[in-house]
DNA sequence: TATTGTTATACTCTATAACTATA
DNA sequence: TATAGTTATAGAGTATAACAATA
């Protein structure tokens, strides 16, 4: 079942097709984005914040796969901006928990999406059968991310 | 068409999750990337290489989405690593045309999918029909980055 | 000894700005 | 003046390594 060897030529392509796909896309999203919105990975943190609640600095590095000092980083430019707050742990003193400021509630409710107008444009120009087939691949996506 | 306001709340969440799985999952495959191995964009250049035969840095750039100065680091990279070779522009003596050493194409053929493969795997353990979907949903990913 | 978080440093990818050479 | 390419610099995003504090 994973052994990809005896796999067709037609996965090789469709793994090569849907890299450089995606690859593609982000370049364009990126060249989209305006620099004095949120960050790609400041709106992860603040989308999980929004729907988890307070969380541990490890702990988001974990939900969001990248290493405890990068969401560290990520984490000290969202409170520089006043987004998110910390206060401690209250039985472990080692650990500190995030959590989102009233400012970062209303940037997340009202302006989080802003950076991503252009695809939201564009995705609105897809048929429903399109747009149903971004859904699931996102669906697959997460599940090919997380496995 | 392009009216994003008339649209319903699914196409605002479709945008979302879309985004933030696409996110995961290139985290997920740059933690699972080798160092040694090629980067993403070498890759891109080369397989765009290996379909396009000998093009200008200018075109290239034009291709991947990416400015021209980004390119010729990417290229340079390439060049030290004896992977893509350069000839002048038999007319136009401002222009260079870069295309694949021996070495470059060998790379290609032989090597280009290691560095990937972990999500060639995963998706060799998806069902026929979510690989439909992938492959679907690579289409839509091409046709969205360069509308 | 293990875990949480911080600090320092470096690499990848891409951008903007300023330059040279050629058209 | 416009285009191709180069060089210098910067910023986002992430990594590894080394450290302090707490469990």
């Amino acid at each position: 079942m994973t052994d990809i060897s005896s796999a067709p030529d037609s996965l090789e392509s469709a793994v090569t097709e849907l890299l450089r796909a995606t690859g593609l896309l982000l370049r364009r999203l990126r060249a989209e984005s305006n620099p004095s919105e949120l960050t790609w990975s400041e709106s992860m943190v603040l989308g999980r914040l929004e729907r988890s609640g307070w969380m541990t600095a490890a702990d988001l590095a974990r939900a969001e796969l990248v290493k405890p000092q990068s969401m560290g980083t990520t984490l000290a430019g969202l409170e520089q901006q006043g987004l998110v707050q910390r206060r401690p742990h209250p039985t472990d003193g080692r650990q500190v928990l995030f959590g989102l400021t009233d400012a970062g509630a209303a940037t997340r409710r009202g302006r989080a999406l802003l950076k991503h107008r252009w695809i939201a444009a564009a995705i609105g120009r897809l048929t429903p059968d399109e747009r149903r087939t971004l859904i699931a691949a996102a669906a697959l996506f997460k599940r090919l991310a997380e496995s």
